[in-house]
DNA sequence: AAAATATAGTCCTAATGCGAACTAGTTTGA
DNA sequence: TCAAACTAGTTCGCATTAGGACTATATTTT
């Protein structure tokens, strides 16, 4: 097979490699707090909304649906979810926040902000707005591979 | 607790987002080819290499040491990979392609650069190189925090 | 050289993560 | 209407993933 053209992969290591550091800092921080990186996710997403269907807080968090359950059932086992009939649809369930989940949020999540924000100190609202849009752009590109959420069970 | 400024937040979910719709078109076609994509990473730094430590794979694929065994394990399982005592460190490994495993590398390496390549049609060189500028700028600003490889079991 | 400290790899536990099969409820189309 | 196709969520199997404890070997310090 003919040697492809390998110019995007210094952009490929830098990507995975920048966004794992990231998730490193975050997941730090998150574990301190006392919660796994999965569910902080989902409290953030949670938080001050009326509650999701399974579905929406997968497209919302990425986490696949496979995993969603798994992490649902350990935060409904601290009470900081709950989980109730859908009225719209009988195969599905709204989860929410509990009252202790709700608490949970307001406390963390602007300690977490913090936490995060010094580390963008150095990059200006325009650096930050142009290299958001080519992130966006790049991830346009990947987009028609992923199809993320289509059940490939058919 | 004061709301902090949350201008970096666009940012971090294009970033997040990004990054893992990246791995997913990658881990789908990796996992075509017969393996996971832990696996594929050791396989593509190992190949062309005379081997390393389990702890320069991990700082070249960013798998953390205590994955590592695993997944050498399996690979070794396979006749992928082998393990022959370090000659200047009692403590280590150098861990090596098999010709099995070097065959394999040079099978399916460039098929899978040639999946990537069109996802970067659209992109110039000089757009992936300031693109490729600002990932490593964002990534130097969160090194401080996560210094890999650290053992803070002290 | 002996003690203190640091490092390489392994093992352990808990929690993802993904794909695929499965159940049950919904929507579509002839 | 009623079977076919679809969808939400659960469950399963396998392979990571992080972090921390642990063993054995190296390096540094005194």
């Amino acid at each position: 097979m003919q040697t492809p053209n390998k110019r995007f992969m210094p952009v490929v290591r830098a990507l995975v490699s920048c966004a794992q550091s990231f998730e490193r800092c975050s997941a730090l921080h998150v574990r301190e707090l006392g919660l796994t990186p999965a569910q902080f996710d989902i409290i953030a997403t949670l938080g001050n909304s009326a509650g999701m269907t399974c579905k929406e807080l997968g497209e919302k968090t990425l986490i696949t649906k496979g995993t969603m359950t798994g992490v649902l059932d350990r935060l409904e086992q601290k009470a900081l979810v709950s989980r109730h009939d859908s009225p719209v649809d009988g195969r599905s369930w709204i989860t929410r926040l509990t009252r202790k989940g709700q608490t949970l949020f307001e406390d963390i999540f602007p300690q977490h902000l913090a936490h995060l924000a010094p580390l963008f100190a150095n990059f200006s609202d325009a650096e930050l707005g142009s290299f958001h849009q080519q992130l966006t752009r790049l991830r346009a590109a990947f987009e028609p591979v992923v199809q993320t959420g289509t059940d490939k069970t058919r």
